[in-house]
DNA sequence: TTGATCGTACGAAAATACTCGTACATTACG
DNA sequence: CGTAATGTACGAGTATTTTCGTACGATCAA
């Protein structure tokens, strides 16, 4: 298990972004990774088989939304707000908000 | 040239929306379409072949996020803001504003 | 050291998406 | 009517993504 890549945010393409997002797994991690930082892989998609979610880490890692480090067997995950509030200004917090708003809508 | 179909705004899922601005031809085309409503489809992207342009219209038609109305041989477009607003409040304006701001980065 | 846990790496198959040439439909204008 | 303009429909080729089984690496605990 080496050291993950993370890319400097400046470098993250805005279409990557929205394609990391693109994908109801990968919107389900952030929903989650939103409510608490520095969460382990494993309380994410719990459905999903591992190699799949892998897949789905580094896609939203190599976009620059999530940064994982490594504690013991672990590793711990966060949105990386800070850094995507200065690249994107304010697009994290309406992804977020629209994340709750269509979830609260197929509650109905 | 038949009608083209919208879809209901509460029938639009995130996803689609997101793996529509996952391109950056669509992210242009959303980025000039902000710029003044009622548009014809040539004003955009205009060095992409006509029926490569109109799979992109279609995929934003599709994920709601412009509506096209037919007007002579043209069809006007348009975003569909004051819906998108609703069922995904604030996130248009995010987008538009990180697309700007990705620009302005580039124009470094 | 042995076994369990957590997650990645790799590779292959299937599904999706993108590109674009060609043909066609609609409308406008002489 | 004939022709030009605008954009869609279709289909094929290419590329990208997704899924997931298997194998492996790192760490911890007994």
């Amino acid at each position: 298990m080496s050291d993950l890549r993370h890319p400097r945010i400046e470098d993250v393409r805005l279409t990557d972004v929205f394609k990391a997002l693109s994908d109801p797994i990968r919107l389900e991690i952030v929903r989650v990774a939103a409510q608490r930082d520095q969460q382990p892989c494993n309380v994410f998609a719990t459905w999903v088989p591992k190699s799949s979610a892998t897949h789905h880490w580094r896609v939203l890692r190599d976009a620059g939304i999530i940064r994982s480090t490594k504690v013991g067997t672990q590793r711990l995950n966060s949105l990386r707000r800070q850094e995507l509030e200065t690249a994107f200004p304010g697009l994290l917090d309406a992804v977020l908000t629209s994340i709750d708003t269509e979830r609260s809508r197929g509650d109905d």
